[in-house]
DNA sequence: CTAGTGCTGTTAAATTTTTAACATCAAGTC
DNA sequence: GACTTGATGTTAAAAATTTAACAGCACTAG
């Protein structure tokens, strides 16, 4: 999802898009039943029609029924929302970032999560360091 | 910033409040330089005083003029934020965020970051670890 | 073949959001 | 003290969003 896009949506259109996002593949009665306050499933078909027309969003149909997914991979969209934060909230600083992460998922990590993010921290340092 | 308020707000109250968090203080025209899209001086003056209405911002009075800030802590809003992020696209899985998060930075930290990085983990096995 | 069921597409009304004109007020200046 | 300047508050029109009624179409069952 290109940065851009995301302060354009409406607040319904935000919405969608972060079940769609959360969910991968969606039905119109999915996205009902995860909406807040739901509107109708008349309103939700309607939004999803104009978030595709907008681009946003594809659809396959599987046995007769609409099934949508986002046009952006989630990998792209995950990076651009978390650039978005990292700006937004943490000057760019990365460290930072990660530091409230930790902090936000109620700081009680297994070892296990210890380990693979510190397995994590190794491959990037590996890759691209400098001073 | 309570997680279930963001996902409340009108696009043109998001874009403020974005603004707002990663500026800290702001006046009417540092929102407006800002915005994308900037309506008139006039209309920005007219959201912010909605999204104090609202409960979201308050304002002090400096030299005169409107100074408005969140009232939310920029810890809580940027913890709530990533709680969202964490959900959404990485189903409550912090190294998964991590690991992105790593990514999304251009994978060029510098060694000071990664330090830094390193250090927090451990203050955070430190403090809360189990198995 | 007719009716019912379960979808999607179209359309327009209702509501919310967004915008900006205009009024007002305080402060400094001549 | 009248005037200009620079700010905020009020209000209402314009635009966008949100909602849902309704129409149509395919498929299935009787």
């Amino acid at each position: 999802m290109p940065a851009e896009s995301v302060i354009t949506l409406s607040r319904r259109e935000r919405q969608i898009m972060d079940i769609v996002f959360s969910r991968g593949r969606v039905s119109a009665a999915q996205v009902m039943a995860e909406l807040p306050d739901p509107p109708s499933y008349s309103s939700v078909r309607t939004l999803l029609r104009i978030l595709e027309r907008k681009g946003h969003l594809k659809h396959r149909v599987v046995k007769g029924k609409f099934i949508y997914s986002s046009v952006y991979s989630h990998r792209r969209a995950a990076r651009s929302a978390l650039r978005r934060i990292l700006e937004t909230f943490f000057k760019n600083s990365t460290a930072a970032a990660v530091a409230a992460l930790l902090n936000a998922s109620d700081a009680d990590l297994s070892q296990n999560e210890i380990a693979e993010i510190s397995e994590l921290i190794r491959k990037t340092t590996a890759r691209g360091n400098r001073t």
